[in-house]
This record gives structure tokens, C-alpha cells and sequence, in this order.
RNA sequence: GGCGCUAUCGUCUAGGGGUUAGGACGUGAGAUUCUCAAUCUUAAAACCCGGGUUCGAUUCCCGGUAGCGCUACCA
């Protein structure tokens, strides 16, 4: 147990408590990176600890897809602890805060106070019949190997009023006779999470715990159990909570992947583009800036930009991502240096059954980076860049709106000629293919529209120069050549 | 039911006793352009309700309402 005495601790230690129940979640993911902002802009210490204590539901898969998110998320930790290998720690505290009168044994079995509780008006607060058993029966059934709860015995009638400051809702109070008297051990002996997190918080020597706002009203339990255990109180900030549009807390059951970091990262979010979306929920600068890098949140970030009502996701069926953070990740895309971006993209095109050379990539990424909003968007963005032979389209589509098939034919004739003859850099097509649309007495306009669907397939596409010269000189021919066949069959 | 927290455009938010209530996303219109995108301009869009306090409240106080959270031998 630390030294009460010793709490005035220069640089904070915060940490993040996951319980592995099922993958990364939106809100954990938050609660993770506001943790990491504390620590990292107050030059402290970030603790990364698995609450996997409840065996009914905890998983190793879970616990992979944990760090799995986190790890994707780029935020780094200092210590990490894993609070079922220190079941004996909760169990001696349990047993010094019996020793000291402050719990008592609860023999009531665990359906029968299930009853009562529903059963009664307000808040279930105590069972009085076990509270005031005797020192000596409660032994002797313990003894006898009854099965019973540990409950703290939660100070009643003297008015007493637990209070903290929260670094984020501010002053908070409660009178003691308005919490019940929640248990510390279950009757198989396990701890409760209440006793296993503080009792942690206690030895880890926690300064400020930071976590979601439904913990707000547990704290007065914890102000308990930290007394108790003779331990100092840490600091405490809630944030707000991330609500689904429907009005319910984010969650798993209700709303599905959408909630689930992993969703975010397959479909191309950046993780610098996630962090920032996530951090205005519920944090602003307060500058009018919404676009930031990772160091300008860090050394932004402070409590006091936290605010206190819950932030609506805002996704619907057709679009499980808000608009906001697919703006974000376009912005940070567009942000990204071309070789940075093509590392990025390399997996989504192999996944997509494309294998383009890291020069290829890195060729095509300029062109399209400001066409996508999500690094996925970049297969249907680039996908002809990368095809031997493109898909069918519509030969109708090398039609230009004021034309028909003779005009479309000549300017894919004429183009051949040109190119087959033209350097194919940039400026030297641009220059060349102008002049011929000029012989022809045509736009740009007409003049692009036939050899940009030739070579690229679609109307929509990014500019026709670059694209041709990644493209190649004979890749070009050969598309238009096909293009010209198209459009004879059309009559 | 009890206790707690919260309330500014559709969404995320800034602001604060006297403001044209600011920004962003999204949406509409326009400009630009070889298409798309990007970019630029522009428009529509908000202080939950009722009482106080005050010369004056969206802002402070109280009440209501609504939403959320906690009220487990879940975390």
C-alpha cells in the first residue's frame, strides 16, 4: 500500500482499464486517447491495465482485439498490469477493511436480495439484519462455510456528505445515506469491480483517473473504498458520454459494428484522422480549429476544454460513419505525404486483388487523394490504373454531350496519331492534345471526354494528363484503339 | 421509484448580462475547371419551457420538462 503521506506527486500517473468483453469500442477508444492526452501534455505516466477479472465473459480473443485497436491507434503506454494476477492484493484489502469495521458479511443469498431489491420503492440501501449481525454469529457462519458477500458498511445517519471536485463536472456531493451498501466480494470470494479498481488505483498509485461519466455517481463508492483503505484520494474527471442518434449510450448489443474501432480502420479511416474526430466529442480547443495533428491535440488538450453533455455519433443505417469524421479523414488523406499515403493504401489495393509495384502507387496516389474520403475509396478510385484489361462500360459513355459517334470516332482517331508521336509527359500532351482539339475546331471539353472514357473507362476520373502518362504511352493506344472498335459496334 | 448529471443550428461545438449568438460538418445556390474531386463565394439553419434577479437575460438563480447515467454478489 503506498504512503498517504507521500500523495503530492509532481507528473500525473492516469491509466486506462479496458475489460475485455469483445472488441475496441468507440467510447473505450476515446476514454484510451483522453487518458494518453493527459498524460502525455502533463509529461506523466499512462497506464495500461486489463480489467479482466470477470472470467465469466473476459476472452483472449477479446483481449487481442483490444490491443489490437490500440495498437492500430498508435498511442504508446508506459506499464501495463493485468488485474487478475492480483486477486491476492483484492483479497487482503477486502480483509483489512473487514478488519477495520468498515464491512460486514452478507449471508443473504444472492437471488433472495435480487428480490428484495425490485421489490422495494427507492434505492435499495441495506440489509438491516445483516449489517447489525453480531461479530460473533457472523464468524460462526463463516466458519461453517455459509456463503457470503462482503458490503462495505457505508456510514448511515449522520448526515454525513461524501464530496470531490471532478476535473470536469466540478464540485460533487452526496450524502452517505443515499448509497447503499455495495458489495466488495462476491460470495464466491471474487472481488467486485469497485474494490479491484480502487484497490489498483490504490497500489498503482493512480493520480487522476479519467473515464466515462457513467462512473460519475460510483465515485462516492470509491471516496469510500480509497478511505478505507487508508489510501489517498486521486483526482477524478468524467468525460461525457458518446450517444447512438437514437438517443441510447453507444453500444455494442444495440448498434453493432458500427461501434467497434476495427470498423473505423478497415474501412480507411487514418488513425491521426479517428483520434482527432473522436477528440471533438465532447473536447474543444476552443479556437475555431477542428483540423489537427496529434502534437497540436497534445498540447492543446486540458480538462478544462472538456464539456459536460453527452455527444451524439452521428451515423445511420445507410452510413455508419459520421460525416465529420469521413470529412476529417479526407482532410488528413489530403494532409498526408504521397509516400506516407501509399503506404497506407498498399494493403487496401492487395486486398482488393491488386498487386501494383510501390512505384506505381506511389505514382497513382497524388492523382487521387483528393478524390477519396476513406483509403477504401481508392480501389474504386484507381482501380484502372491497375487492370490489364478494363471492364466493360458503355460505349455510349465516349459520346460528349454535343456530339455523336462520328465526332467521338474522329477524336479518338486523331488522338492516336498524336500520341503516337507526342512525349508523354504532362506538359507535352496537354500542349499536343489542345492544338488537335484547335484542328478540330472542338473544346477541350468534346476533346477530353471520348479519351478520358477510353482509357479510364468512366467519365468521372482524375486529370487526363497525369492519368496518361501512369498510364504509358501503349496502354493508352491500345484502350483508345478499343474504344474506337466500341464504338463502331454501336452503329 | 430514488439519487446524480446535462440542455446553443440536423450533428459537433464557441460564447457569455447589452453580440448581426461565432466556427465546423452536412445541405442549397453560384464561381472556377478537361470530367469528378478539391478550392472559393454565398444562403437557409440554434440559445427547451416558465418564473424570478436586473434598466436589460440565451447567459445568473429557482422550478418544470426532456435526455442520459447510477441505483447488481456486471464492468
Amino acid at each position: 500500500m503506498p504512503d498517504p503521506n507521500s500523495s503530492g506527486a509532481a507528473t500525473p500517473r492516469v491509466r486506462f482499464a479496458p475489460s475485455p468483453t469483445g472488441f475496441l469500442h468507440v467510447g473505450s477508444a476515446r476514454t484510451f486517447i483522453f487518458n494518453w492526452l493527459y498524460a502525455r501534455h502533463n509529461h506523466g505516466t499512462m497506464v495500461l491495465r486489463l480489467d479482466d477479472t470477470d472470467i465469466e465473459r473476459n476472452t483472449e480473443t477479446s483481449v487481442q482485439s483490444i490491443f489490437e485497436g490500440l495498437r492500430w491507434l498508435g498511442l504508446d503506454w508506459d506499464e501495463e498490469v493485468k488485474q487478475s494476477e492480483r486477486l491476492d492484493l483484492h483479497r487482503q484489502a477486502a480483509a483489512a477493511i473487514f478488519a477495520k469495521g468498515l464491512a460486514y458479511r452478507d449471508f443473504t443469498p444472492a437471488h433472495a436480495s435480487d428480490d428484495e431489491h425490485s421489490s422495494s420503492q427507492g434505492a435499495w440501501l441495506f440489509n438491516p439484519g445483516m449489517r447489525e449481525l453480531s461479530r460473533e454469529e457472523s464468524g460462526r457462519r463463516a466458519d461453517a462455510g455459509e456463503p457470503f458477500a462482503l458490503r462495505y458498511r457505508v456510514p448511515r445517519g449522520g448526515g454525513r456528505i461524501l464530496r470531490f471536485v471532478d476535473g470536469v463536472y466540478g464540485e460533487q456531493q452526496k450524502l452517505a445515506d443515499e448509497v447503499e451498501d455495495f458489495a466488495l466480494l462476491r460470495s464466491d470470494g471474487m472481488p467486485t469491480y469497485h474494490l479491484a479498481s480502487c484497490v489498483d488505483d490504490a497500489d498503482l498509485r493512480i493520480s487522476h483517473i479519467i473515464r466515462g461519466q457513467d462512473h460519475l455517481t460510483n465515485t462516492f463508492k470509491h471516496l469510500l473504498i480509497f478511505e478505507g483503505l487508508g489510501a489517498p484520494t486521486p483526482q477524478f474527471a468524467h468525460l461525457p458520454l458518446l450517444m447512438a442518434p437514437d438517443g441510447a449510450k453507444l453500444s455494442k448489443r444495440k448498434h453493432g459494428p458500427v461501434v467497434s474501432v476495427t470498423t473505423y480502420r478497415d474501412a480507411g479511416f487514418l488513425p491521426q484522422a479517428f483520434i482527432n474526430f473522436l477528440c471533438l466529442l465532447g473536447w474543444s480547443p476552443k479556437n475555431d480549429r477542428e483540423f489537427l495533428s496529434l502534437d497540436e491535440i497534445r498540447d492543446l488538450f486540458t480538462l478544462d476544454g472538456v464539456n459536460r453533455a453527452n455527444a451524439v455519433v452521428n451515423f445511420t443505417n445507410d452510413d455508419p460513419f459520421d460525416a465529420k469524421a469521413v470529412w476529417l479523414n479526407a482532410e488528413h488523406i489530403r494532409a498526408l505525404p504521397v509516400d506516407e499515403l501509399s503506404d497506407n493504401l498498399r494493403p487496401f489495393f492487395e486486398q482488393a486483388g491488386f498487386h501494383p509495384s510501390p512505384e506505381k502507387v506511389l505514382a497513382v496516389a497524388p492523382l487521387i487523394r483528393e478524390r477519396i474520403k476513406l483509403l477504401r475509396d481508392a480501389v474504386s478510385a484507381a482501380d484502372f490504373f491497375f487492370l490489364d484489361q478494363l471492364a466493360p462500360y458503355d460505349a455510349a459513355e465516349l459520346i460528349p454531350q454535343k456530339g455523336d459517334a462520328a465526332l467521338a470516332r474522329r477524336v479518338l482517331e486523331t488522338a492516336q496519331q498524336v500520341l503516337a508521336v507526342t512525349p508523354f509527359d504532362h506538359d507535352s500532351l496537354d500542349k499536343a492534345l489542345r492544338e488537335a482539339a484547335a484542328s478540330l475546331g472542338l473544346k477541350a471539353g468534346p476533346m477530353f471526354q471520348p479519351i478520358r472514357v477510353a482509357v479510364c473507362g468512366r467519365k468521372n476520373a482524375p486529370p487526363l494528363f497525369e492519368t496518361m502518362v501512369v498510364l504509358g504511352r501503349d496502354v493508352c493506344l491500345d484502350r483508345i484503339r478499343q474504344a474506337e472498335e466500341g464504338l463502331r459496334s454501336l452503329g
